[in-house]
DNA sequence: CTGGCTAATTTCGTATACGTTATATGATTA
DNA sequence: TAATCATATAACGTATACGAAATTAGCCAG
């Protein structure tokens, strides 16, 4: 009987946001998401083998959902398998954040440029909401900084209705969270950042579509840019 | 410490045909691509539930490797599944078909040509060698053409040494796949492709950036004219 | 037909076991 | 001492069996 004892542990921090009341999720599924947490807050440090028997005892599951996980999570770019050697993460490179950015570029400052002049009422009362909560979470230093900066950007694309466009944007701004993390979120990036996500919301409800292509466009060109300066600075850190 | 020495890492790449000798694969990294090529040939409809313990049964495997398979084709585009009700062959689309052409428009030429100034002998060698069996296999009838053809566009931009663009190249052209064997391969598609390939081989050998972007998006853009043709002639078929 | 109950099928997760491979440790030899 | 070989331990990948939960299908009353 494994599941007896039912201590509340990790999930609980997940299952807070998002999930839409009546969304049935896998284990699996939750999983990817923990873990993927895990990974993006620095908890697993990267290029050392993740310990499935472990991992799955101290979330209290069996090793195939957890493996499951890794799985999606390979598919994502945040780890990587060898063959009998297990799973790793994914180490971390400044060629990799140019090529995160580097695609964002080419991506995403159309998406949302194209998204904004057919998002429906709804979407804008998203739009708005996130950014409200993402406002008060960076006010407050809480963990959530990171999903919710994710969500509104992606809050900004998804009413574009390409389900593709969208999951590749997901996945970039997920690779390119942990560069922000690590690099940028111990100094005032977001703050800067604050302003340039209400300039953009404000020109995305108006459907100014040529103003948001240049805004988001300048908006991860100066992210990429403070990288860039991280990485001249402390180059040789671990 | 373990990575100190980085070997020369035989076992880097991503899924390649012509597998290096001594690499080690897992069952369910096999099974991924056995499914994919399953679904790609339409030997699973659509829309029809994956009967997960038959399949396995099938293919004389636990179910285990092959839920693990059937996630990396989720994340690959290619399968969706839903909370308790399994695993289902993604749906095509004409939009979705539209968004993946967008898409491919927008990251291969670039990537190619980028590529191609920087290949070094081996990695033209292998374009030529690629193009060579595809155009025996594609003469022949051969059912390998498909992942030949997606192997000489992977190889044309595979030098560029941009591992996620390379991966988001490679997705979209498997999910493309799809729509070309269904709607073209019946009529002659391939072989005004063929032409098409020997002129961007030849500009891509000669290092001419310029005239491969140009090329490259042609060539896209032609199979993309040649799909919605199909699509708004045979509307309403399956 | 509609709505709801029951039964059957299937997925999802757990527990357990086992062969194979990798890694660490210790012994042997040059 | 250094390098090589041999052994032991640990971990991965897979198979099998079982149970719980959910979805689907069938049936029946109104």
């Amino acid at each position: 009987m494994a599941g007896s004892g039912d201590r509340p542990s990790l999930f609980d921090s997940m299952n807070r946001m998002a999930a839409s009341p009546l969304e049935v999720r896998t284990l699996s599924d939750r999983l990817m998401e923990v873990v993927r947490d895990m990974i993006l807050s620095g908890a697993i440090a990267p290029d050392v083998p993740i310990r499935q028997d472990a991992l799955a005892a101290d979330l209290n599951v069996s090793k195939i959902p957890l493996r499951e996980a890794l799985v999606r999570l390979e598919q994502d770019g945040l780890v990587v398998s060898h063959a009998n050697r297990g799973f790793f993460v994914r180490g971390m490179s400044a060629a990799e954040a140019e090529e995160i950015y580097e695609l964002r570029l080419k991506l995403e400052p159309e998406a949302a440029a194209e998204a904004c002049l057919v998002a429906d009422e709804a979407r804008q009362d998203e739009a708005r909401r996130v950014l409200a909560q993402l406002n008060a979470a960076a006010a407050g230093g809480m963990p959530t900084v990171g999903p919710l900066n994710r969500a509104f950007h992606i809050a900004l694309v998804q009413p574009g209705k390409r389900a593709l466009t969208t999951e590749i944007t997901t996945r970039l701004h997920v690779m390119a969270d942990r560069y922000v993390r690590k690099h940028l979120e111990h100094k005032g990036r977001h703050l800067t950042a604050e302003a340039e996500h209400q300039d953009i919301l404000q020109a995305w409800l108006a459907r100014d579509a040529a103003t948001v292509r240049r805004l988001v466009a300048d908006h991860l060109q100066h992210t990429l840019s403070d990288l860039r300066e991280e990485f001249a600075q402390g180059d040789g850190q671990g």
